[in-house]
DNA sequence: CTGCATCCGCCTCGATACTG
DNA sequence: CAGTATCGAGGCGGATGCAG
């Protein structure tokens, strides 16, 4: 195992996850248990023995482990342990940043909804989040998942939500979009990519819960 | 420019600053501009064309400008970008990480005082502060920072501190000991290498603002 | 069919030498 | 001091093989 030599904290947590493939396999595990060939499919490129050879690593580390899959006894899963769970901060910051740099969909590019998922939890805004009880429900490409504001604290999760104040439908494209702030969701309801169901204000509160009213639509430089 | 072609945020991010290095520039220029040879001795291996070929990139992309250095005139150095200063949260999240998985420095590595000062930035713990307005000084290896606590709020700089509420004199290795939770400064006191001057109620508070005071040690998994 | 291990071409990386 | 040029070694990516 390679290692940068160097005795600070974010070299030696660089050594663990900052070779190429490894920070996105953390990412597709923080979204839930994962067999073998489903991390072979959502990272496309990645090389099968690339794969088996990061995920030994992970375990012998102590960031993954196994575990045998819910629908199957025999088949295995891959999933974080606390301590990998503990990289959620790192991987959603990063997602923040890296949401700036999402121009339009490249030709050749490979899209899948869950990551929308991660997008939401990565906008969220803790500082934002106004102190009624409420959740809103997002259907992105047939992926559904929401968001619970529960004492003022806003929460994500996967699945519909049981009583949404808000339904949001898109498509990937788009969603990513708006998490860019490329367009405003109001600029998307009225080109007909995005259809919001619910309180008007239920809307308006979400939108700042995900930093999405306010006219700092930082750019990239240059 | 290596790619993952993923259409996610965490991908692009790791196009940027996912690559070998990459993030450990970063990491240095978050503690300063610094000059092109500088950044070669503080990342001992790293090979002055690929430093070359990655503050280029990092240029292009607007994560790091040039400017005129300080001292000289004709020199230039790096910095971070408005832009590129936004990774500071993911840097400091990897820091706090990446600590428990430091353990005596090994034989080979490299250490040096400023790594420190990043390593107190990640270790302070917003929830933990107290309303009581003060500083702490840190004397790390002759490197010299210290914490300052406004309005319930705290903020690490470079410098000595102006009336301090406590100094710490310690060296690196202990300082990431403690950090990494392997003692407790207590322990490192008893053991004669950390030395603390000030107000016994400081201590303990800037011990809770660096989560150094409860029995949470949790260690690294196997 | 899932879950890997093996093999091989290629490209990045790392070290040294060299230039403005 | 601040890079560019060059080249060998090794990690990476893709195809294939094989065991449970």
């Amino acid at each position: 195992m390679r290692s940068y030599h160097e005795y600070c904290s974010v070299a030696r947590a660089l050594d663990v996850v900052g070779e190429r493939w490894t920070l996105l396999i953390v990412r597709e595990l923080l979204l839930g248990p994962r067999r073998y060939n489903e991390l072979l499919e959502d990272l496309p490129g990645i090389g099968t023995n690339l794969l088996a050879d990061r995920l030994k690593m992970l375990t012998e580390i102590g960031v993954v482990r196994q575990r045998p899959a819910r629908t199957d006894g025999r088949a295995k899963a891959y999933e974080l342990t606390p301590f990998g769970a503990e990289l959620r901060p790192s991987v959603l910051h990063l997602a923040r940043w890296g949401m700036r740099l999402l121009g339009d969909p490249p030709p050749g590019a490979v899209t899948r909804p869950r990551w929308g998922f991660l997008a939401v939890q990565a906008l969220i805004q803790p500082g934002s989040v106004d102190s009624i009880d409420e959740d809103y429900e997002f259907r992105v490409d047939g992926e559904v998942f929401h968001i619970s504001v529960r004492d003022a604290t806003a929460n994500a999760a996967a699945g519909p939500a049981e009583n949404p104040a808000m339904v949001a439908v898109t498509d990937t494209a788009t969603f990513i979009r708006i998490g860019s702030r490329r367009i405003t969701p109001f600029e998307a309801v009225a080109s007909g990519v995005l259809t919001l169901t619910g309180d008007p204000a239920a809307v308006m509160r979400c939108s700042a819960i995900l930093g999405l009213t306010g006219a700092g639509a930082a750019a990239v430089p240059a």
